[in-house]
DNA sequence: CCCACACCGTGAGGTAACCTCAGCATATCG
DNA sequence: CGATATGCTGAGGTTACCTCACGGTGTGGG
């Protein structure tokens, strides 16, 4: 019985070994964590039939109000030419809209239209709803030290 | 300019809504931490010109010395069918072997060659000493805090 | 002023990693 | 012993990327 659900660069993984002091069980467990986020994500994005990667070009749609086809292409961090189709898709489902750029007439900017807000801000909801869910289980001091130390994690 | 490196699935975001508890942020720094850990962890595996998935094989069958194509794409959790290419990709680089089971001769087992086992063990002392350099920056309270708080979102 | 040059988005076409389906060889069970 | 299930793989499709080339547009030096 198999099941297509899944995706690729899972990395949740096994063991360490013996000269470990604890840093290696620490990467596979935050990668865990970190699968499973994913996983919710994605099914919490399936009533508006939308990949993460259209959700998060929407989300910058919105945020910036407004983006160069370019813009988007790096706050995605993939090839400007591959803007183009995450567009296309965006586009075709009527969240955004393409308009020529006042400024530069080589330019597009992406534009959210009225229903792509509305589904962006469901997402979020979703989103944090998901989160939460998790997330609660946590005592309040517990959040407060994991906040604390994975932003050391990040900077 | 513009330089490749990057993959999909970052979801790395922005900031939170008002009516929060903290709880979205925390899945936005896990997300965040993860990305870096996958990051590195994916150029860790350049020298040996290894994708995430075919290192995630090469760890399988190493672990379990010897495993049917079948139970490999269990664990990797892809089609049946696509457990034979990397099967075969892995075979092509001389770290794993098919052979037939001696049990059902319908089945393959792949078993790792002696090249396969010595990559397989560089490639985790470096994923170690990866996770290591990030982690070692913790305090050794903050890494067993972190240790139990991660565990208990994994039950 | 204009022309070489850089930059914008997109058509064309390629690749990697998945997938399903069909088929052959083998196992298993009534 | 035949029906049915299972294991691997060839053939071919999909998706989400990529590069290259091109036409339309800005821009700075002669």
């Amino acid at each position: 019985m198999w099941e297509p659900q899944g995706y690729r660069y899972d990395s949740r993984v096994g063991d360490c070994r013996a000269t470990d002091d604890g840093t290696a069980a620490l990467g596979d467990l935050v990668m865990r964590v970190a699968r499973t986020l994913r996983r919710r994500g994605r099914e919490a994005l399936t009533p508006w039939d939308l990949s993460p990667h259209q959700a998060r070009a929407l989300r910058v749609v919105c945020e910036r109000d407004g983006v160069r086809l370019s813009d988007l292409a790096e706050a995605l961090r993939i090839a400007p030419r591959s803007a183009t189709e995450v567009a296309d898709g965006l586009q075709e489902r009527g969240l955004v809209e393409r308009a020529a750029d006042p400024g530069d007439r080589r330019a597009v900017v992406l534009t959210p239209t009225e229903a792509g807000r509305r589904v962006q801000r469901e997402v979020d909801d979703a989103r944090a709803a998901d989160s939460h869910e998790l997330f609660v289980r946590l005592s309040a001091t517990d959040r407060a030290d994991l906040e604390r130390i994975l932003r050391t994690l990040t900077d």
